[in-house]
DNA sequence: TGATCCAGTTTTTTT
DNA sequence: AACTGGATCA
């Protein structure tokens, strides 16, 4: 088990009792030695899988640990859960619902539902929201919760109107929230740190339960994250943290990586693993991302090192303009195509999402197969969040959020008008809106949500969702319509039953309940096929934790890394350093990072000026290319419609769903694919 | 009530 | 350039 380890790792998986920090510096083999650790622990029989608490910082994260694992011992590992601190918080709340004072049956509000119900408490608190900014006050909420503010202890920190209403909307949203038998994200973490508070008898039972407790990317916990885990850590503080502070990145959502650093403090007799040999990257590539990370101040001493081969150089370009960017890094890609590299080794990071946008669209043109990470395509249409709020519904009939979004889909007379009534008539009764429904139509609503209900409880979910698509009448709708787009809504909806049945040959039966609770923690939805050669793209967060054999930085210009908004704040700005590391340590082989002199921001074009943090990387040269963008693939006098029929060459026939500026979105017969507009890979098909 | 159009706004990152 | 929410009209 030990043996393709180092000493520095043998130590930190071998020290078992007691404290233990282990900082491991990037590409490290941090999550070797985790996954280590936890088959030794479970293979000395120094603990049942159950007993180990393993937390990692997302789902995919725990997904591949737990295979890691299984490799290495088998079966002792089925019994083994690895979770995020969220996923470990829903099991906790619903172990406890009733210590909580919950109902069993409660739903999880993600963070689209909770600014919906932030917008909803504005208006009928009569705040306008183009001075009282949702997404703001939601945010003010979130970080409160994140650092175990309540709404009382909010109270004292109120300075001027527009704290007051912050702090309102914030009582209401919580008494909301409690009505609605819901939580929010933030609760997946509040609620247990209440129960133990409230109950310590309980807390006692669990810190009995887990003898070993890990944790992952401990540089990116919260207050309310180390709260919570400093609870759990019983007498014999078998506690293991790894992380890293120069890959903090999340200080946004309230994490700090100063929990890393005060570890030291917190548990005096830890002892501590410095993992500092890098197995990832070339020296030129190490060399270029420890050069740009000294200029942070706030950092513990260390010196990554590798004894991988000097490798190529670190190439760095200007392009004209994020056209040309991503032209540029389209033909680099089809050039290392052509010589033989695996497309799936290939990645293109980017700071913002918006970035995304146009390298999507020189990669399709070029025909480059590509996935992007991150992308909420299949679970952001609104067919699957209807459809997903009538199963939420089903389950939790005190869930207004859910109830206001389907009741009038489809369309059942209930308007704007109705709805204001009915909520009026709840508000005066102190009712739920489920429990105020009252007139002909509003009832005719209720008994199908009651009798799909009662079918929820003996029958399985696919079933279950296909009785909601015919009884609803979503199905029949859509059907009605017999547009493309409506077609393609109805797929989608198929294609969710398919999901759905997928977790139940996964899982054998699953509940409702269980579904639902999936679902709403899973950021990164779509499966994809990891066998389908294709180039990733995806934003600097999101890449962290991967590797890639060459790796593109895309951007890298003052505004947008370091972003605009991190300027005036020098821990902000230290930040963006991080992230900035973060990129450039991804890549293992071949490093190119391109910035560009002009850039269309809004709309508007401006002129970018390189990033600071290329001066930093104190590199010898660097290159102005020019791109020619290659148009010849393209003939721009071709007009498109949304239901017309195309030919593609290689995915054969299809239908024209969306047309934007250059791009169609075209639905074929089980897959949906952008393409620009004129491109010769596609002919459309003359119909009489 | 529902469809369509227009004006104003947006983009930092996500469990 | 794309999306939202509000206003307007059928």
């Amino acid at each position: 088990m030990l043996d393709n380890l180092n000493n520095e790792q043998i130590k930190a998986v071998q020290i078992t009792e007691g404290p233990l920090l282990i900082i491991a510096g990037a590409g490290s083999g941090k999550t070797k030695v985790l996954t280590t650790k936890i088959a030794y622990l479970i293979d000395q029989e120094l603990a049942g899988a159950k007993e180990i608490l393993a937390i990692t910082f997302t789902n995919k994260a725990a997904r591949e640990m737990q295979q890691r694992i299984k490799k290495m011992i088998g079966k002792k590992a089925d019994d083994m859960q690895i979770s995020t601190f969220h996923s470990f918080g829903v099991r906790i709340i619903r172990e406890n619902y009733m210590r909580l004072n919950y109902g069993r049956n409660f739903t999880i509000f993600d963070a689209n539902d909770s600014l919906t119900l932030v917008k909803k408490i504005l208006k009928e608190k009569n705040l306008d929201p183009k001075i009282h900014n949702p997404k703001n006050i939601k945010n003010r909420i979130s970080s409160c919760k994140n650092n175990l503010v309540s709404v009382k202890e909010f109270q004292k920190y109120v300075k001027g109107y527009s704290d007051e209403i912050v702090k309102d909307v914030f009582a209401k949203y919580e008494e909301k929230l409690h009505k609605s038998n819901a939580v929010d994200f933030d609760d997946l973490l509040l609620k247990p740190i209440e129960l133990f508070k409230s109950h310590p008898e309980v807390l006692k039972e669990y810190q009995k339960l887990f003898k070993y407790i890990l944790i992952d990317e401990y540089q990116d916990t919260n207050e309310a994250q180390y709260v919570l885990v400093k609870k759990l850590v019983n007498q014999a503080q078998n506690i293991c943290v790894v992380g890293d502070e120069s890959q903090s990145i999340y200080g946004f959502r309230g994490s700090n990586y100063r929990n890393i650093l005060n570890f030291e403090n917190d548990f005096p007799n830890c002892q501590q693993v410095l993992l500092e040999k890098n197995y990832r990257s070339t020296q030129n590539i190490l060399n270029v991302a420890n050069q740009v990370i000294k200029h942070n101040k706030q950092k513990k001493e260390k010196n990554l090192w590798t004894d991988n081969k000097k490798g190529a150089e670190v190439v760095v370009n200007v392009l004209r303009n994020e056209h040309e960017e991503a032209e540029y890094v389209a033909q680099v890609i089809d050039d290392l195509q052509k010589k033989g590299a695996d497309l799936q080794t290939i990645a293109v990071l980017y700071r913002t999402n918006a970035q995304s946008r146009i390298i999507e669209e020189t990669v399709l043109r070029k025909g480059i197969p590509y996935r992007i990470v991150g992308n909420v395509h299949f679970y952001g249409r609104k067919e699957i969040k209807d459809l997903l709020a009538y199963l939420r519904l089903i389950y939790n009939i005190n869930d207004d959020v859910s109830l206001l979004r389907v009741i009038n889909e489809p369309s059942r007379k209930i308007g704007s008008k109705s709805i204001a009534e009915l909520e009026k008539r709840a508000q005066e009764k102190n009712i739920g809106l489920f429990e105020a429904l009252a007139t002909s139509r509003e009832l005719v609503f209720k008994n199908l949500i009651l009798l799909l209900k009662e079918q929820s409880e003996k029958m399985s979910l696919t079933d279950l969702v296909e009785e909601v698509l015919s009884k609803s009448g979503m199905r029949e709708e859509l059907l009605r319509e017999k547009t493309a787009m409506a077609e393609v809504r109805l797929e989608n909806l198929e294609e969710f039953k398919s999901i759905t049945k997928e977790f139940e040959e996964k899982y054998g039966i699953i509940s409702l309940e269980d579904f639902l609770a999936e679902i709403s923690l899973m950021t990164d939805v779509v499966e994809y096929e990891d066998s389908v050669p294709q180039i990733t793209l995806m934003t600097i967060h999101a890449a962290k934790g991967l590797e890639f054999k060459y790796v593109f930085v895309t951007g890298v210009e003052e505004d947008i890394l370091p972003h605009r908004n991190s300027l005036d704040s020098a821990d902000d700005l230290e930040e963006e350093r991080r992230l900035c590391y973060v990129a450039l340590t991804r890549a293992q082989e071949h490093l190119y990072i391109t910035y560009t002199q002009m850039r269309q921001i809004f709309g508007r074009r401006v002129i970018a000026t390189p990033s600071r943090f290329i001066n930093e990387m104190a590199l010898a040269s660097e290159k102005t290319m020019i791109v020619n963008e290659d148009s010849n693939l393209i003939d721009e006098s071709i007009e498109y419609n949304i239901g017309e029929k195309i030919i593609s060459e290689r995915y054969g026939q299809g239908i024209i769903v969306a047309v934007s500026s250059d791009l169609l979105t075209i639905a074929f017969e089980d897959e949906i694919k952008k393409f620009i507009k004129g491109h010769k890979s596609i002919k459309k098909v003359k119909e009489e």
